[in-house]
DNA sequence: GGTTTCTTGGGTGTTCCACCTAAAATTCGG
DNA sequence: CCGAATTTTAGGTGGAACACCCAAGAAACC
């Protein structure tokens, strides 16, 4: 039971767009791979999932960058990891074996608690404190 | 997220040992195997782990076989995820980036709240209601 | 038009997962 | 004590996934 990396850094750099936003000029790849540490090669493919889920908005060209696409509280947690790892607790389709009906429905409640339980956070609980305070390009 | 196939075959391994539990006949691979229908030959490194664990013990040569280390009620989930996965809730040691700490703090705790939720489940609940039930040789 | 930025598609090395194989080591029956 | 039954240990393998890199293309602005 292992959190992806990918997750990690998605975390991070939400908390980042977090910061920014509301602002009129944008971040774009190199400040928030610069800010979180996270190498920019594979920003690309992280930042390019979360739009597709709709969890971010982006501009390219000049003045381009990236922005939450909702107020850091609506984005919960539970969003990021279904839009990375596509699923909160993902487990094998086929039930073979004398017990394992039983194993699947015990694994499906705990599934449905953790669910539960990264809905309650929010982008806004990664961004800290320091609310207004940013990274300055 | 994923939940490794190794638990979920531990699980009804475990939840088959439940069954015999107490009995002389000791159950060995072959029919644990059979049983759950798990490869055999993954199985038995599934079980070398769960007893270096200490959740199970083994007996060789002839009349040889298997059997949990305790009574199924004292044997918990997050016991066997720990065995086998090597902890509830894993992630990157290092710690880079503006917002990485914070990351990390939220994560443990939902690390702490999932672990406390997989110490509630214990093998006799995978068992199933015919606890006296069994599967025959 | 040209620069800046995102977008897209591909590629790569390493690690891990699920599983197989074969040779020991141990226990018991005779 | 011999031999059959069983676990134990060690190693090996194919494929997939992870983390990451690279380069050409497409939009937006000056």
């Amino acid at each position: 039971m292992k959190l992806s990396l990918k997750v990690e850094y998605a975390c991070q750099v939400l908390a980042q767009l977090g910061h920014t936003h509301g602002r009129k000029e944008l971040p774009h790849i190199d400040d928030l791979s610069r800010a979180e540490e996270v190498p920019s090669n594979y920003l690309v493919q992280i930042l390019n999932e979360l739009r597709n889920a709709g969890l971010i908005t982006s501009r390219r060209g000049k003045q381009g960058g990236y922005a939450l696409a909702r107020v850091p509280r609506e984005i919960t947690l539970c969003d990021v990891v279904r839009a990375l790892d596509g699923g909160v607790l993902e487990f094998s389709a086929e039930s073979r074996g004398a017990s394992a009906e039983r194993t699947k429905a015990i694994w499906r409640e705990v599934g449905a608690f953790l669910e539960e339980k990264l809905r309650s956070y929010t982008v806004e609980d990664f961004m800290g404190a320091g609310t207004t305070e940013m990274y300055y390009i």
